[in-house]
DNA sequence: ATCTTAGTTGAATGGTCAATCAAGTCGGCG
DNA sequence: CGCCGACTTGATTGACCATTCAACTAAGAT
């Protein structure tokens, strides 16, 4: 349902009561729970949806015209720039909202959270597998992929807490000094891969 | 309220009913009115606790025998890290939490939670104040410190969805791999200037 | 001894909540 | 037509919630 999507994203899940979802949907409770035997599995449906949603919805409208595949990360960051902006700092990240706000352990649940956040990382993790010659050869790539799930997670936590956008930005500037940092170490290291490689030519040349 | 407190942390602050703290704090409701006119109120009391505490009872325990500036930070994430282990990665940072969890426009609590990260951002910003001539010249220390506070934040939310401390563990890691970067870019950067500060004076020298 | 002030008691109030259910609608099919 | 299964209706239920309040206690001041 595409009422409480909206409705769980603004008020959040606990906020969010059965008969707002009705009224904004324009339907009756009895038909709710024909469907969902409880609210708990409408948030499952909910976290389904984005999960569905990720690549039509995020990746694909952010990555629009964006080839270079470490500016795709940076593009998809912009994307959810765009949404505090729009919404005066008020919204974030919706599945990260949801995690921090969900303190029941109820499992179905907490493991649709988790496969939202995993499909996300793969994606980036992607992006950086297709730039991995210009990334450090040691550098793990899915583990790089959860720092920039993390840096996302972190700025939207700030900037809306200090309903400023300046806090997102600085998260991302610093993960972009950090990415550069990295370049240049996948730089040095290609170039020494050459210099050795060159050496050891000469070497077997002279052995010749 | 310490029973408050306590309850907020464990079951998040919609969660808790104020039954639930007069329960747990052997109090009656009217007591309770007596001194807070409401239930956000008693948040934003508790929140004046987290904040009152950050110093005697998060950064002083956590900084105790480590004395290098740059390790305190680590030492810091270290013990949100133990508290992420002791409660099998079910509770994080508090404040954290509330972020997240509070969609309502609620200015005096929003200040609140705003003035507990600045003071933690505050703190981590001195501390790689004391270290500034490790790191490179041209970085904002105040935007690395909120980055700190970016990763722990991010890392903490990742490794309670997932219900695992790997992923709290990676966010830090990376971090520390970019710090490394930093402090290689400002040796470099100090070597750069001793070698220019050399020349200068070998001209001098020369022009003598 | 009486008054004042600070704090306590806990039942009561009115509202909201998730969830239920018996009765209904409707289209298709034999 | 008559029946069936899929879906809808919306009033109702009972639990729980934040908050209120009038009565009460106790300690100190006068």
């Amino acid at each position: 349902m595409l009422a409480a999507m909206q409705l769980f994203w603004e008020k959040g899940y606990n906020s969010t009561s059965i008969a707002d979802v009705l009224q904004t949907a324009k339907v009756n409770s009895g038909s709710l729970y024909y469907f969902f035997p409880g609210k708990s599995d409408l948030l499952a449906a909910v976290l389904d949806m984005y999960h569905d949603g990720i690549r039509p919805m995020l990746l694909e409208p952010a990555w629009a015209g964006v080839d270079d595949p470490l500016e795709r990360i940076f593009a998809l960051l912009a994307r959810y720039r765009k949404s505090l902006v729009d919404t005066d700092c008020f919204y974030g990240c919706p599945i990260g909202s949801l995690a921090l706000e969900l303190h029941e352990p109820d499992t179905a649940v907490r493991e649709r959270l988790a496969k939202n956040f995993s499909a996300w990382i793969e994606a980036i993790e992607q992006c950086l597998s297709q730039a991995k010659t210009r990334l450090p050869t040691d550098q793990d790539l899915r583990e790089l992929a959860q720092f920039v799930l993390t840096t996302m997670e972190g700025g939207v936590m700030q900037a809306r807490t200090f309903r400023d956008i300046e806090y997102f930005d600085a998260a991302v500037r610093q993960l972009r000094r950090y990415f550069e940092c990295l370049e240049l170490a996948g730089r040095d290291a290609t170039r020494q891969r050459a210099v050795q490689s060159q050496i050891k030519k000469t070497r077997e040349k002279n052995n010749a």
